[in-house]
Order: structure tokens, then sequence, then C-alpha cells
DNA sequence: GATATACATTTGTATATACAATTGTTGTAA
DNA sequence: TTACAACAATTGTATATACAAATGTATATC
């Protein structure tokens, strides 16, 4: 990834603007990537996410705020999120009956299914994206990002 | 930054899956810093990009190909970006006198005003995202990015 | 026990973006 | 010259997301 090429400017960027626009150029990348693979899966990245961290609840429901506090990319609206995994049976939603402010979100049978297949795909192209690092250079790249 | 910890997992991430993470994390915080940074002056990242691309002509116009190809982050619709700007008096729209498939893009006076004032607001940003980096870690962290 | 306050979720609305289809224009080959 | 393919931009539409307001419920205070 070159970053020159690829907004095909000719100018030296400063090192501080350059490192922004690489960011952002991986950033692209690695989304397109996660989404062409989720695609056929009719799945978007956050909707994966969401099941994900309700599988992590191994069997304990999950109410809204917890699904939104574990999220990598918050959002701003949990509720139709997770509508649209009920609406293709993934995940189930009960009104708590002790505390009704509350809901209580799983995961279902063919939520948990679903995600093994994800599973493998995203691992995929986890590994497709990563192809050019090692071992070291991956726990200094996390150093790096830890500085943020 | 600390992944696990903003995630709110306590489970040991594989380093592949944590580096993915990671990065998503840094690029939410990037992309908010410089919303936050735009929002006073009523400007998407994109708009502010379109802005520098053009002012990058040096009173060449440009049409929306070009534009499009300059992109940090590429748009499916540049037509309705653009127009944004123009309601903004930013950016002036003629249709090409020699080839009317083609329109030419020019910043206006008004334009490059609102661009300098969002050059300073942005390197501030910037600074403030990298203020943890060294000269030698943010070449580090170019090179890294290059094998994305 | 009535009232106020905080909280969790839902709903409404505006804007952003992705994707597909359409319009208008040019260049080219029969 | 006409028909057609290629191209640039625009328009239409569906979905995603951000932000604000509304709803319903529990808890605290008097």
């Amino acid at each position: 990834m070159n970053v020159e090429e690829i907004i095909k400017t000719d100018k030296r960027l400063p090192l501080p603007k350059r490192t922004m626009i690489h960011f952002a150029l991986v950033s692209n990348k690695i989304r397109e990537a996660f989404g062409i693979a989720l695609k056929p899966y009719d799945m978007s990245e956050q909707q994966f996410n969401v099941l994900r961290i309700l599988r992590g609840q191994k069997g304990n429901p999950a109410n809204l705020s917890t699904i939104n506090e574990r999220m990598v990319t918050k959002m701003s609206n949990t509720t139709r999120l997770v509508d649209k995994l009920i609406n293709k049976g993934f995940v189930d939603r009960m009104v708590c009956p002790t505390n009704r402010r509350k809901v209580e979100i799983t995961i279902t049978a063919k939520g948990l299914e679903i995600l093994s297949e994800l599973d493998t795909v995203m691992e995929k192209t986890e590994n497709q994206l990563l192809k050019e690092f090692n071992q070291d250079e991956l726990k200094e790249l996390n150093q790096l990002l830890h500085k943020f």
C-alpha cells in the first residue's frame, strides 16, 4: 500500500499528515475486506460484533447497555441493530420479568451456527490482510497502536 | 489505548484478532477527533478532503472523476458531496465548454479562506493524536502500515 | 404514598453512504 | 449519417448511522 500512489499525489507529505492518511487508507482497506467477506451472509461488521459479544456471554443474557459498551465501534442505536438479528432468527429478545426496563438478549442456536461459519471466513480475511506480517511485526504494530 | 479495557473483555485475544480490533479502535478514535474538530465549521472529513484536492490543483479545474480518484476515502457519490460545497460557496461548478460530458470544479476564494482556517485546526488535532510518537516511531508506524 | 430523578430502551428524524438505473455526451465503425 | 458502445455525471432508492426526544420503569427523598 503506497500512500502517494493511491491518492495520486506527487507532493512529499509531512510525516504526521502522511501517517494520518496512511492510517485512513489501511482502515478503509480493512473495512472493505471484512465487508466483502460478510456480504454473502448479509451480515454487517456491527451485527457480527454483536453476535460475538452474545456468544462471549456463555449463555447469560445481555442487555443493550452491555452490548453497547463491549462493541468495538459504538453505535448510537443498538436497538435497531438487534432488531435485524432477531428478524434473521440469530438472536432472541425477552423483556426481563423482574425488571421491565431491561431486556434480555441471547444468541440462538441458529446464531451460534452462522457465527461459527463466520469465524472461519473472518479469520481467513484476517490472515489475508496480515499475510505480510510476522509475529514480531504484529507485536510491534500493537505497541505502536497502544500509543494512540 | 488499551484494547481489552475498552471492549471490556478479560479474554486473551489471539494476536492477529487483537491487531484488527486495536486497529479499528484507533481508527474510530481518529475519525472521532477529526469529526469533532470539523464540526464547528459544519464540514465533514470528506468535504475537507475535496477542498484540499481542489487547492492542490493550483487553479486548474478538476472534474468529478479526478476528485474521486484522489480522495482518501472514495465515495460513491461525489456529485452530492460537491453540491454541498457549492451551496456553502466554497466551490464553483461549470460545465466544460469543450467536452460537455465533463464538469469543471474549482475552489473559490471563500473556499481557500476557510481551508486555511481548517488547516490549522486539523494540524492541531493531528499533533494531539500523535503526541506520544517521536519521529522514529512515526517512521516505523508508516513502514508497518506499508505492509497492508 | 406522592413526587422527582435517573435509567434503559425505543422511536423519530436528518444526514451519509452504497448501489443501481438513468441521462446526456462523445467517439467510432458500419 | 446513423447506430452503438463507452463514458461522466446525475438521480433514485435503500440502508446505516448520529442525534434528539419520548416512553416506560425503578429508585430515592420527603
